[in-house]
DNA sequence: AATGAATGAGAATTCATTCAT
DNA sequence: AATGAATGAATTCTCATTCAT
């Protein structure tokens, strides 16, 4: 296992291993993501020792990817009501413009070979949206609950929410309207 | 005349793939299940043409036990909030009861091997339930979105406070009352 | 193993024994037989001891069955040439009426599961025929040749010349007479 | 740069297929096959798709092998008598030193797993070698016939041939000849 | 005697990973 | 470092045969 020498092929990885992961699963072939990456198959594992640490990054990369484009030109200044719409649309957006991400990423959740460690450091990147999200609910029916708990209820609604999109991509707007009423009710309530 | 097939011997293959699936994903060695139900490798696939029909009928058979523990007893005859509540904390009653349904139903929800006429046979057994849903939301901030869209609300939220529930049962009563709070916020709008 | 009872039932199984092994070679499936003769997986068995007693008595019947075609209505009074050219015909007719014998046949000849006894046995059957066959190569060019290696080269050409009727059924006549003026040819001379 | 398929290893597969065959039809196990070669089970799918592919390679070599073994040192220049003995003998010559292959071919031959365009093939081959035997039988019994029919009949003979050779080896030279006179006077008629 | 469910030893692949080139 | 052939354990499914009914 020589050093890896190029950023490009490990991206080349990761973005074939999503496509394939978000359309056969976790257990799809290495040999199929390093065809995809344009690698041998061999090289797969210059850059990731094995295919759970492959799996294990992917998801890392995909919530860091989430993240900035949730972020990205975020509007810091503005009232909390301002913030939480425009990440709620940012996420949205994101996983209606990369389906595939999206589909990789609802694989890996549920996968058994993404580690605790992993899932940890996954939440880890959402600190600040969470703490956002946590302000948010600090009046409303969700008060008591733990940041993590509000985090995963919006989450959840999110993906409702791009899932409904991408069957019926007609009624993007409406859904994407629809899912944050029903967010901002379940968590900010009023 | 000969040996007739077994009922027994179908829901043992059945429970046991439902362990099995839950703890190792959809990717499970038949031949881990059958030895979890008992039978020879082969008895198996008298009882399921192949894997995919097994999976599917996993599926299905969880999707109805799921349906029944939420109706049973169900109480028709009051308000329709009292009955929203009511198959809500059923549904998290079951979850919390039978963790590994509950995990294999997340696993089987995104696979691939679960056909589009499966999903719909498994919707068609939540009629009644999500009719109620819908008469929930009717005049609630989801009330111009279908059905199936606010029934997928309220399920994501449920599956979010399973999960907090498990990881967490010390405080399962509360969770499953925020739980409910943020669906009934989110569906039917105060 | 109890003593079998129907001769009917027996003669389902090799005549679906035949078909099966015609269309899938010798290792069609017991269970395809049975379901061919209508009788239960197991049944076969209180027939035949285990396949490779099936597969055996499959083609002493075969050989028993070509050779009764072969010499119905045999013109014993007529000229050894009347004759040969008589079992001829019968030969070629038997295996353009009854292909599926006949590929049943080919199969089960060079099938390893047949035994030198059971080749032996289908041989004797053949000893009238053989016999004449003989007389017609007593001053051909093949008179110093044990009988098996002249019967065996008109087993031959017969079995050439219903294959070519079979695929080209249109010149049936022409190759029937080809082949036996070939078979003539090589066994007589002249 | 990576190690190179070797042509060895593939003709290892070969040879084995050819003696696993010859031993125990088409229905020779792979493993069995992969064991002979001397390589992982595996491996011989880096050199064949699928079983099918192996055997209808295995055949077309096999065509080829013999093939080779018929024209080699061709005397061209003689006279077609000559070259029709010439091709026989070698033909022979090619059975009796090569029994596996021999019966690896009849087990091939008779096998669904052969497809027609693999047959076609192996025919292609012979084009030399059935002009030849189409311009020996151009005056004889059989000069109405197809030329593929015509070279059936001296393959089925030349089998005969091989096979009484096989068994009863001490006339080994006695047979040959027979088996030439029989074919000549069945081609060329006298 | 007849049935067909039960069995478990194969069968043909597949696949993560290693390693010669 | 990159390649892809080599490996062999694991996987799904088949099938001859047995045996409970």
């Amino acid at each position: 296992m020589a050093r890896p020498r190029s950023e490009d092929k490990r991206n080349a990885i990761l973005s074939a291993a999503t496509t394939v992961v978000a359309t056969l699963g976790v257990s799809a072939p290495t040999a199929k993501i390093a065809k995809g990456a344009g690698v041998a198959e061999g090289t797969l594992f210059t850059y990731f020792e094995n295919k759970d640490a492959l799996l294990n990054q992917l998801y890392l990369a995909l919530k860091h990817d989430m993240r900035d484009e949730m972020t990205r030109d975020y509007p810091a200044a503005q009232s909390v009501e301002e913030r939480g719409r425009y990440v709620w649309e940012r996420y949205i957006d994101w996983g209606v413009a990369f389906p595939l991400k999206r589909k990789a990423m609802s694989q890996l959740a549920v996968s058994e070979r993404i580690s605790g460690h992993t899932r940890a450091a996954g939440m880890e990147a959402f600190g600040e949206i969470n703490a956002m999200i946590h302000r948010i609910s600090s009046d409303g029916p969700l008060k008591d609950q733990p940041p993590a708990f509000v985090a995963a209820v919006m989450n959840a609604i999110a993906e409702v929410t791009m899932e409904f999109i991408e069957q019926d991509p007609k009624h993007a707007r409406r859904y994407k309207a629809a899912g944050f009423v029903a967010f901002w009710s379940a968590i900010a309530g009023k």
